[in-house]
DNA sequence: TTGACCTGTCTCACAATATGAGACAAGAAT
DNA sequence: ATTCTTGTCTCATATTGTGAGACAGGTCAA
């Protein structure tokens, strides 16, 4: 038997198909490659995704993710109030800094960006809503790992750690004294140099602080 | 039997999971109440759709949607370009109007609001990204139903008609021929009048041409 | 303390449910 | 005309999910 993620034998399956069409909409017959299940499975899951509105057809009759996605994407950020909160205190983390800002939560052994800004620089990170990134790297992971080292000075820089070329800094941002999120800036060691900690460190800090008072956190 | 929307029973009931957590978290008794599932069956599958990240715990412990909602909202969006090429033509729009403006695509007999932008005002229309609306009402959906009315005059208007206090002007999007989305602005009647169209028409037709230009559309 | 009543979680015998080989029609490419 | 595709559907089979009920731990009131 395979060993299944959930449980759930028709769950795994249904979601191993919405992976499929995540990267790019494709047809049945890849549906079937990128799977591993049989056509009949793969096409019977997929029309009842299809019904359900997360999965729908694009234009040239592949499967693409639906809309009900949109939605649903919409209830997890208004159940989670951060991000919006967040928003205007990394507008001017950016505006202030001109690299892209990002706000990134724990979740399950990894963090996940809720809230991604980018900087007006030709070259700069991306890093999109949603996306799924490591916490054993990267400025963000050292502080919702909740280094010691890193809390006691309040806050964490990378250098090429998680991604060649890559530098940043982050910030915890606390709630009752646990870290519930890490805001960071991030772009090029060209701009950030290999000491970026110095250069923004204050900014971002700062950031952390206005994000714990427009949530209304607990101190 | 009870009536399955999809032919898969555990989808649907996965499904109307999701749907009991959207409009606010609950814990698994309230998630029972909602579904009409057992117990252990809500417990379940709860768990295994938490472990694909679909759903989540909040601080309170309850179910919330979870994280893994963000990254497909974003596949979503991906496989559909106009959100994103639309956006310029939509600032601009709100700004020349004032008003709030949205984007819509038809989706299996009803439509989608695939980007929004809030008006300055106090008083506004507020469209959340994913909603989902009737064709049969709203100057969106006369133009989604591709009224031959509207298609020959190029855009409709509509008072008070999906909802009361509200109207709103739009305009069809087309490409090849078919109408692909409907952009429009709305908000109150006091300040939109009683005829919206002869104020606001111009210049949502012209933002529907930025964003068939924009997204290099076939005509 | 006690008892009543909540949580969330787990087990297990049962049968309802999803499964997948294969058939089918309709195109597309040869 | 032949040979690939493509999406769709059927049906006998057993794999799979089901739900009553038990359980432990927590909260509340008396």
């Amino acid at each position: 038997m395979e060993q299944s993620v959930s449980g759930i034998g028709v769950l795994d399956k249904a979601l191993a198909i919405l992976a499929a069409v995540e990267t790019e909409p494709c047809a049945l017959a890849a549906l079937v490659e990128r799977t591993g299940l049989s056509r009949a499975t793969a096409h019977r899951l997929a029309v009842a995704l299809e019904a359900h509105g997360l999965l729908r057809r694009d234009a040239e009759g592949r499967f693409a993710v639906g809309l009900r996605a949109l939605a649903l994407a919409r209830a997890a950020t208004d159940a989670l109030p951060l991000a919006e909160a967040a928003l205007p205190a990394l507008e001017q983390l950016r505006d202030a800094t001109g690299e892209s800002v990002q706000l990134y939560v724990r979740d399950e052994g990894r963090r996940v960006c809720i809230a991604s800004l980018e900087s007006p620089h030709g070259l700069r990170t991306i890093v999109p809503t949603g996306a799924v990134l490591p916490l054993d790297a990267g400025s963000g992971g050292k502080v919702l790992r909740a280094d010691p080292d890193v809390l006691r000075r309040g806050w964490a820089e990378s250098v090429a750690e998680r991604e060649a070329g890559v530098a940043s800094v982050s910030a915890p941002v606390r709630s009752g004294g646990a870290v519930v999120a890490a805001v960071g800036v991030s772009g090029p060691i060209e701009r950030l140099s290999r000491k970026p900690g110095a250069r923004y460190a204050e900014a971002v800090v700062a950031a952390a602080r206005a994000i714990e008072a427009a949530a209304a956190l607990a101190p």
